[in-house]
This record gives structure tokens, sequence and C-alpha cells, in this order.
DNA sequence: TTTATTTACGCAATCGTTCCCGAATGATCA
DNA sequence: TGATCATTCGGGAACGATTGCGTAAATAAA
């Protein structure tokens, strides 16, 4: 069914002028007098004229949209990112056009391919823990697209990328534990293709050779999925419990991870922080809620967001093409609580 | 910066053809010869040729894209609707746009007037907490816009719906408190405008009477602002603490709220269930990890979001204007674990 | 009064696609 | 052989808004 708007062509046959006339009074040129300015805008009012965003896009070949893809919304890190991104693209009269890869690379690719015909200005994207081609997102960028990774992002790719301070984030965790007394620390990692993954896992490596605690490979393990799926933390964990060194302690390499650890505990009656602590990367807001309360990284997920935004639309609106770009670095939170 | 893609002008320069015929070819016209439509195909495919959809929009006269208003995206309950609504319009080629109003019902009119310049082709809203003039709203439907409501909804315009059965929910909430053996059973309760506010008022109250249980009008107190404000639950629970009828168990009406009440109750180091027992509205999936493991009544998020989402479809493609709408009541879940 | 200048508006092209008409070609039939 | 068709393609007008350019009328300057 259909929505009859209201357009220019109507306004004008209405009141007796031509588009361009009610087009100029509307955006209040110079070249039209006060007295059509008022009677058109006027009319525009009383019949609720509404510009059709479309055919202005169209002309000026922009959409006021930026697409956002991300592994999952229902997460409480990336909402709060995306959070961010809305609160400034609003601001600046952007619309946001959210997907998610869902973890999937396919589907990360489709949501590109799809998002890019010509329907948004620029891209935020984290990308997914699948993502190993990155050539379609360089093509794109190549041509023009203005991009800003967000979290996770691909070294590869020059332009402006907002990460968490990962490596210090992690640094602190574990030299957190290590100072708790803990002395076989095991980590429970993103994908290891993942940016994030790399920089907390060097984070964990050089608080561990810092405080002259020898590295041990097999207390490294990791979720290809991200947590995604339950059975991976479940066989990570189950894994690490079978060293011969078992861990006194996790450290967990995401919200999703984190969690999933907590549960995996829980229904093995594993008593948290007594017989294995527990810290991890986390953004819900209920950690303190938990039993026990848990010690978390908390990024500044909102912030990130934000700052994204900023940059894509510094992007956008640059008249020339951009090439010298921004790493920011945010600093993340240690919260200790019960856990450890 | 300009991302130059190219275009139908192109392909018909390059090949000899006229834009008709690429056109044509493109979309597998039957009044294109095999041997054209290859030769089109193939270089396009060279070129990576999209098809703009700006231009696809402005002439079908239609976007491909939906928009979605909730309160916050960063709520565990409406991004597991989103996360529906997403699966269903991913599948069907739409695009979701969201806009979040933040509680604040000028946000959300805002949102709805830039979402309705002719950039989407249908809504799904779940009203703020503020609205209580809904003539715009009223006005684009009666002006042809696919609307659906989804769990907050507006009796007083005729559209499909989409709802949680908020009154059962709340009936066997309050149920298990009594068969529990609570006497005292106060209800935090949203915003009394909302439309799920006074269903789940309603189980409460039916439930109560089913068992003769007198209701006391001053153990039933509400956040205005959903919750989203932490001070208002601190108010509202101190207000019930101090009625000389001190109840002993608590029934939230939102996941904001529930999680709110808990995060008072540790603060003021009121045990649960010993000195109050608590139940609440929720759709986090960390709540069996809380101190105590919260009992909850869980909505279908998930399966909301598809039913709303497949509905607006249905409205969207439908020929002629509908006026049969169906009210979808899903079924919610009572889990019950420590917190009672 | 004539010329120059400003003011206020209309015409038409444009963005990229789609689609209604024609029209040319070759095949088919009476 | 001339008429009828199906096939295959191109011309050009939309969709709604913007904008360079042209121009009539009104005003100012000579």
């Amino acid at each position: 069914m259909k929505f009859e708007a209201v357009t220019i062509k109507h306004i004008a046959l209405e009141l007796g002028l031509s588009t361009s006339t009610v087009s100029r009074a509307l955006r209040d040129s110079h070249e039209i007098s006060q007295a059509t300015k008022k009677m058109v805008l006027d009319h525009a009012q009383k019949v609720g004229f509404k510009p059709n965003r479309i055919a202005q896009s169209l002309k000026e070949r922009k959409s006021l949209s930026i697409g956002v893809i991300v592994s999952e919304i229902a997460n409480s890190f990336f909402s709060q990112v995306i959070n961010g991104i809305d609160s400034v693209a609003y601001q600046h009269g952007y619309n946001v056009i959210i997907a998610q890869s869902m973890e999937s690379a396919e589907r990360e690719l489709m949501n590109l391919e799809y998002l890019t015909s010509s329907s948004i200005d620029g891209l935020i994207i984290s990308v997914s823990t699948e993502t190993k081609n990155f050539s379609y997102l360089k093509k794109l960028h190549e041509r023009g697209l203005p991009i800003v990774f967000v979290d996770r992002v691909i070294d590869e790719i020059e332009t402006h990328k907002v990460i968490a301070d990962n490596y210090k984030g992690a640094y602190k965790a574990t030299k957190h534990l290590i100072e708790r007394g803990y002395k076989k620390i095991a980590i429970l990692s993103n994908n290891s293709g993942l940016s994030i993954s790399q920089e907390r896992l060097d984070g964990y490596r050089a608080a561990l050779r810092d405080a002259n605690i020898p590295l041990k490979e097999n207390l490294i393990a990791h979720c290809d999925h991200g947590g995604m799926i339950y059975s991976e933390i479940e066989s990570a964990m189950k894994m690490l419990l079978k060293q011969r060194v078992k861990p006194d302690a996790i450290f967990a390499g995401s919200d999703k991870i984190t969690t999933g650890c907590l549960r995996f505990m829980k229904q093995k009656n594993i008593r948290t922080p007594q017989d294995l602590a527990l810290i991890g990367f986390s953004n819900t807001d209920l950690t303190e809620l938990l039993n026990p309360p848990l010690s978390v990284i908390k990024q500044p997920a909102f912030e990130m967001g934000q700052a994204s935004a900023t940059l894509l639309l510094s992007l956008i609106e640059s008249k020339r093409p951009q090439n010298q770009f921004e790493t920011r670095i945010q600093s993340t939170e240690l919260l200790i609580r019960k856990s450890t």
C-alpha cells in the first residue's frame, strides 16, 4: 500500500509557481522575495511538506546515512558502541543503518555489498571473528568509501581506527591476578585472527614476563567463534582444566567468554575465586551483581562509538581524499571485585 | 570525498547499447536476447556494477528499508527484539534503520519525522514512556504508513500489534510469590501510561484477588522513566519500604527496574529472598548468574521481533489498504530461581 | 529617455533507474 | 508478394529535488 507524500510539485501547482521557486523558497535562497518565501513556507507547513530524502540523496549523491556492521547487536559492548555512534550521527542529521554479521564472514560480506550499493556515505565496522579475506573491504576503501574500524581492526587497511587499550587492559588484569598471588594464569582468548586477541595476548604475555613467570603455551586457549557458541567455551575450559599444571585463574578475552566461563564454573560447581579466579573483558553493567561480583576490564564502549562516528563524519565531510589517519586508543578500566 | 560508482549508463556506453537495454538485461527481461543478456551480465560483473538503490527507491517509490524506534538499543529486551526484526528483514532484502527515543517523547517525534520523510516503507515502534500525544503517529498511519507496534502499544491506533502476554506473565509471577508464602507483595511498575504497565498491573491485581489477598494501593509504585534513571528506582523502593505494611516481596515491571531493584537491595544490604523476595520481567541471559539467581518472567523478545517484522512486511507488500489487523500475544515464561 | 543594474522568477538539465512506446528486423502465413 | 507477427532494441519521459542560466520587470544611473 502507498504512502502518498506531498511534493514540491504539488506546492508549486497550488501556488502557481515553478518548482524551482518553491525549492529555493524552502531553502531560503536570497533570490526569492520575502513575500513569496512566506507564502511558500506557510503553505508547506499547512500541507505538511517534508522533502523527499531519497530524491535529495540521488541529487546530492549522498544518503546522509552511515552503515554499521557489528557481530551482534544483543551484546552489551556493541550495543553501547552503537549507542555512541547513534548519539553523534543523530546530532549531525545522519541515519544509522545497522547490520549484524553474527560472526559470519559470509553474512558480513553480504551486508557489506548491500549497504554499499550507494545507500551509505560511510561505514563503521568491527569485523567478524571469521573474517580472513578482507579484499572486498579493501577494494571499497580504495574506491573511496570512508571507513572507520572500531574495536576489531584490520591493520592492512589504512584508515581511522578506534580501539580500546587492549594491551594495557590485559596487562593490568594479568598483573592484578599476579599480585593477588595467582601463579598459573590461563587465558581464554577470542579468535586468534582478531586484532584484539593479539593485543590482549601480548598484554598477558608482557605481564607474565615482567613478573618472571614462565609462559605456558597450554594455558592459552581460543574461542574461534568469540563465545558465540557455548560449547566452544565449555570444551576450551575442559581442555584447560585437564592440563597437568591446572590453572588457578582464568583471564577471559571477551564479554561473551567471560560470562560463559562463569556459567561453566557454576555448572561444574567450581567455586570462584577459591577454586578458580576469574577476570575478563566485559561491558555489562550487571557484573557487580553477579555471583560472585566479577572483576572485569571495562572498555569505554559508548565513547568508542562516539569517537568512531566523529571520525567517520569528518572523513565523509572532508572535501579531499584523506591520507592522514589516526588510531585512537582509549583506555580501559580495571574494576576489582570478588572473583579474584 | 566521493565514492564513484559504476552506473548503467557507463555499461551502456561501453557496450554500445542503450540504458534501457542494459537495465532490461540486468533484470532478465524476456525482450532481450540471450546473447545481449550474457554480454551485459558479464560486463556488469567485470566492472562490479551494483544498482544504485537510491535511484531505484526514487523510481519505485519505496526504499526497501524499515524504521525501528525503541527506547534504547542497549537494553537486552530491545536488542533481542531488533535481532528478530533484523533476521526477517534481512531475508526479505530490507534494511533496518534504528533509532532510539531514550524514553523521550521529543526525541521520538524527531526520529519519526526524520525516518518518515520518504525514507522508510514501514515502521516498527515501541513507544517511549513519555509518549502521551500520539497524534503525529496517528496522522502518519492515516496517511498510509504501515506501522506495527511491538511491546508498548497504543490502543487508539488500529494496526498490527505484537505483545507479550503481560497479563498472564504478571499473574503467574504474582501467583508464584503467593504460593511461596509471600503475603505483602509490592509491585514496582513501569510508567503508568504504558500499555504494558496496565496489563501487568491487571495481572498482578487478578492474582491477588484470586488468592483473596486484599490489594494495597500503597504497595504499588511506578517508575515514570522506566528505570532509565536509577534514582527513581531508589526513591520508589524507599517509599515502599517505608510503608506501615512493609512488603516481603517485590514484583518488578521491567528489565531495568528488576536489575535496579537488585542493585538497590545490594547497596542497602537487604538480603534476597530472606528479607525481601524479588521477581521481575527480564530478558538478560545473565539472570541465573546473578546473586541470587533471579526468578524472572522472560518474554520471547526475538520471536516478538520476528513476528512484528513479518506483519510489517505483509502490510508493506499488500496491494490494497488493510483493515483487518491482528494483535499477536506471545506467551511468557516463568523461570523460578533463588530470589523467590 | 536611454542604458545599466538589480530583483525575482521560470526553463531545463541532472542524479540513476525503470518502463511505456515505437520501430526496425526477420520470420511466417495467406 | 504483401501483410501479419514476434523478437529485440532505442528514445525519452518519468520519480522529486536542486541549480546554472536566461530573462522579464522594476529600479537606479547617466
